[in-house]
RNA sequence: CGGGGUGUAGCGCAGCCUGGUUAGCGCACCUGGUUUGGGACCAGGGGGUCGAAGGUUCGAAUCCUUUCACCCCGACCA
């Protein structure tokens, strides 16, 4: 292609709107124009980055046995009302009814469809395993875009689904895309980790993230200075923390503690390591069809409520706070709440105002951290106004519920190797998900085993943000000049620069080395226009094509540049050594 | 959804507080010329329902009301 020709409208300002380099360098470089909130036009170079992003993505899947399908995109909400999503997925979905008044949603994910599909042509044991997937279009409604391709509104995701005869072979295919998408990712030049995630609303019993390492990452993830081990933050575990040396020593007794009712102040007030103190955090946790429940969720002081865990604890939709009102409703005393049966057991202690029967019975629901099993000389709330409880013993009480419900802490320890846990940001670029049956049972997809029994399907899911991906390269590869793309992705592989192209001999010497390379099979781009050296060299910089081929005033010399865009290196050699090397550099 | 901000030419902005002729600047674009190794210069030119609707006024980009869009922080998010 001629540069001249090309829809490349390049940018000397950033957009008033944008603040990650991805989406800076996106726009500055004509690769995207934003249409409305979340929604973007992929403009001819981002057209070409998306397509060689996809071709990899369907080069390594289609090497691993699966099969590309599409399916559509406008989807009949009949099949989520049946899976029991629409409802559930709330406001992201977007709904809408065509012109006989039928319902359907734009997909925003394709579980419902996929086994739809399998359901009605898949129907022995003998057809399985399959894995069948799609990059296609998605819409998700979100409160929130931003970020440019990062969090978009429409975007192209890659969605895979398996189908298996048994837990055992599903294992394997999870096995078998984890290796993939490792491929696919490291094809793409991305600097990566493999977490372990929490399943979110999907579903399902295990799952791993693939995280972009990258400062503007939206996710937490917890990483061991000492092994392998790394998981998102919503599903990280450490051992437990080792108890600090001084534990108050106090008989079971209220304490008078007039307005003291944080776990700060509390921590003062008594001189103890927070440690040993119960931290009491109140939700109110919404299920179905409107239905919620409040729940105290108990913690050492030392730690924080992970919401994720702990909604998954409850099996809630979704965590809310509680407001006092609430709380009072259900007989807590905001400030001073605390395992209530403990208060009951004390009820009767000589010097106690009378206890009240009634709160012996509240409707509240509680949950214990696993780091307050066999907690000893605890002071916690007395659910009593002003009052703690000292010398508490969490270990009299019977049937506690206990959860992981402790959000890991920067320093917390390893409980593969012991080595010590650090934070780091990343950026979700796939997702894969061991789904059981949660969709085949209620869908009703099955198949005839081999003894002729009917089962439904043990099924995988497995996630790519395509679109995202661009933004995750970049977020990766760039300087201050602009993008820096690696060669499996990049837009053209290099750009054959003609210094003057008004001087005959640097214009005609250009398009020789541009036919010399494309006979070569490189994906070359010459540029031709008419404007100043430098303003090529800034473009070149900008958009962050591999590397260019510069013809310039030592032609006469017979010597081109040959230059690298990651290291802005320049070496100066005759045409066919310059076009020699960078054949090498394609390899 | 809560809090904040911004809408004036394709992009970036000034003008608004204190209403007053033809609404301005830089970049981009068109024509002609000079220029060609680091985002050139000269001359001429095209392009605007001042986000939208209503109101106040002799007169509104400017004041008032309503509304829409977009962005940022948070909540949310396979």
């Amino acid at each position: 292609m001629k540069f001249s020709q090309m829809l490349i409208p390049t940018l000397k300002e950033a957009p008033k709107d944008a603040v990650l380099p991805s989406h800076i360098y996106l726009v500055r470089g004509g690769f995207v124009y934003q249409v409305a909130s979340g929604i973007y036009d992929f403009l001819p170079l981002g057209k070409k980055v998306l397509d060689k992003v996809r071709a990899i993505v369907k080069d390594e899947l289609d090497a691993a046995g699966c099969q590309e399908v599409q399916l559509g995109f406008v989807t009949p909400a009949d099949l989520w009302k049946r899976s029991g999503r629409y409802e559930k997925y709330g406001a992201e979905l977007l709904r809408f009814e065509d012109r006989k008044g039928n319902e359907f949603v734009l997909g925003p994910t394709h579980e419902e469809m996929m086994v739809e599909l399998a359901k009605q042509f898949v129907s022995s044991y003998k057809q399985l395993p399959m894995n069948l997937y799609q990059i296609n279009l998605k819409f998700r409604d979100e409160a929130r875009p931003r970020f440019g391709l990062m969090r978009g509104r429409e975007f192209i995701m890659k969605d895979g689904y398996s189908f298996h005869a048994d837990r055992e072979d599903m294992v394997r295919e999870f096995e078998l895309m984890e290796a993939t998408y490792r491929k696919i990712f490291t094809r793409m030049g991305l600097d990566f980790r493999v977490v372990e995630a929490d399943s979110g609303a999907i579903g399902g019993e295990g799952s791993k993230e693939f995280m972009v390492l990258a400062e503007s990452g939206e996710d937490t993830i917890v990483v061991c200075e000492g092994c392998d081990y790394a998981a998102n933050i919503e599903a990280a575990k450490r051992k437990q923390p080792e108890a600090p040396a001084e534990a108050p020593e106090a008989e079971l007794n209220r304490f008078h503690t007039p307005g003291i009712t944080s776990i700060g102040d509390l921590a003062k007030f008594f001189y103890v390591d927070p440690y040993y103190l119960v931290k009491a955090v109140a939700k109110k946790a919404l299920y179905d069809e409107g239905k919620s429940a409040i729940v105290l969720f108990f913690l050492r002081g030392s730690d924080e409520l992970q919401e994720v865990k702990a909604t998954n604890a409850v099996g809630a939709n979704e965590l809310v706070d509680a407001t006092e009102e609430e709380l009072e409703a259900a007989g807590l005393v905001p400030g001073y709440m605390g395992p209530v049966d403990l208060v009951r057991n004390i009820g009767a202690m000589e010097g106690s105002p009378p206890f009240h029967e009634e709160k012996a019975h509240l409707n509240v629901r509680m949950i214990f951290d696993e780091g307050l099993k066999d907690a000893r000389q605890m002071i916690c709330g007395a659910n009593e106004k002003d009052y703690h409880i000292v010398g508490a013993d969490l270990t009299v009480l019977k049937d506690l519920e206990y959860a992981d419900l402790a959000q890991t802490q920067e320093g917390d320890v390893c409980l593969q190797c012991g080595g010590k846990l650090a934070y780091t940001k990343g950026i979700e670029v796939g997702h894969i998900f061991q789904l059981g049956t949660r969709y085949s049972e209620p869908l009703g997809a099955t198949f005839l085993d081999s003894n002729g029994k009917t089962k439904p399907f043990v099924m995988g899911t497995y996630g790519i943000g395509v679109s995202r991906l661009l933004a995750a390269v970049i977020e990766q590869h760039h300087d201050e000049r602009g993008s820096i793309w690696p060669v499996s992705v990049a837009p053209f592989e290099v750009v054959v620069i003609v210094g003057n192209i008004k001087d005959d001999a640097q214009r005609e010497a250009g398009e020789a080395i541009y036919e010399k390379l494309c006979q070569a099979g490189v994906d070359a781009l010459l540029d031709d226009r008419t404007e100043r050296f430098g303003f090529k060299m800034k473009d070149f910089e900008l958009i962050g094509f591999p590397y260019a081929i510069v013809v310039g005033k030592k032609l006469a010399d017979g010597l081109v540049e040959l230059v690298d865009r990651q290291s802005l290196e320049k070496r100066e050699l005759p045409i066919d050594e310059a076009v020699q090397k960078l054949l090498e550099y394609m390899q």
